[in-house]
DNA sequence: AATAGTAATGCAATTGTGTTGCATTAGAAT
DNA sequence: ATTCTAATGCAACACAATTGCATTACTATT
């Protein structure tokens, strides 16, 4: 997906080890274009790297709360994750499509929020927006429709 | 919360029989003005009516298939439950405190989405819009401040 | 009222996602 | 080499939610 992203620099520079399960953690899903689970996750990492599933979810964590990566909730109980805004990527809503459970990143003019203005209607502390659009993926209707 | 439903009627009107148990769900998550999650719902019918665990579940199930209630996902595993849209209610984001887990309504004014406008941009089939604004209610940050 | 058929519920077991505790290994610093 | 810390593995656990199957309640028909 991103060019512009040196995972190993872009852990050092958050101040943690660029281990080769964390590189590859990342790597996984920087260059997926939708965000994935962490089940995802650990099924192609452990095609080339043996890890265990524990260590994924601690590295996802562990991310996460560097902000390097973005926990996504869809309607279901499971987490996505996909790159946190930053630089080189707007914060921007997500599809879920509620069929097939596959994840798709929108573009971020498509919402627009005034968080500012928000804030001022509302007195707790604001710390994120996450906005998802729930529906039927292309995939899923071509389906439907035969 | 509203005294413009009459639960059995909704109910009836879905063409869903108004069981003791299905109105006790449906009153304990209309009669109070946050969403609630499926144990915080059992542990109040539970008082009135004994009644299973796995039926509040089903019951849960059932209306939000039906449209009656509306299923919340928290940034967590678990999914709270509100009245889903109506006449009465209006589509409203949710506040979500990361500190305690209470869920919050916010009023619908704060957050504007054009969906006829999104819909265009986007190919597949939109059938809901979930806007979740997560942060630190008021409360917590009392609590936090001593 | 008895019977049969269906819908709702209960109970036990299971699933899926994620977490914890503790042992082991790898890597860095001395 | 030795020591210290961080990262990882493994087993067990926690929790929300679901499933399968038995039981009960309800409705319609005779």
């Amino acid at each position: 997906m991103c060019e512009n992203c040196n995972y190993t620099t872009i852990l050092k520079t958050a101040g943690v080890d660029a281990t080769a399960n964390r590189v590859s953690v990342l790597e996984t899903i920087g260059n997926n274009n939708y965000p994935l689970t962490a089940m995802d996750i650990y099924h192609v990492v452990e095609r080339t790297l043996s890890i265990n599933r524990v260590t994924v979810y601690r590295i996802l964590d562990l991310l996460v709360a560097k902000n390097i990566l973005e926990r996504l909730s869809s309607g279901g109980r499971t987490a996505y994750f996909g790159m946190a805004p930053n630089e080189n990527h707007l914060p921007h809503p997500h599809f879920y499509c509620t069929s097939c459970g596959r994840m798709d990143c929108l573009n971020s003019e498509s919402v627009r929020i005034n968080t500012e203005q928000l804030q001022k209607t509302f007195p707790g502390k604001i710390e994120n927006i996450a906005i998802r659009v729930d529906g039927i993926c292309t995939n899923c209707l071509k389906e439907k429709a035969h």
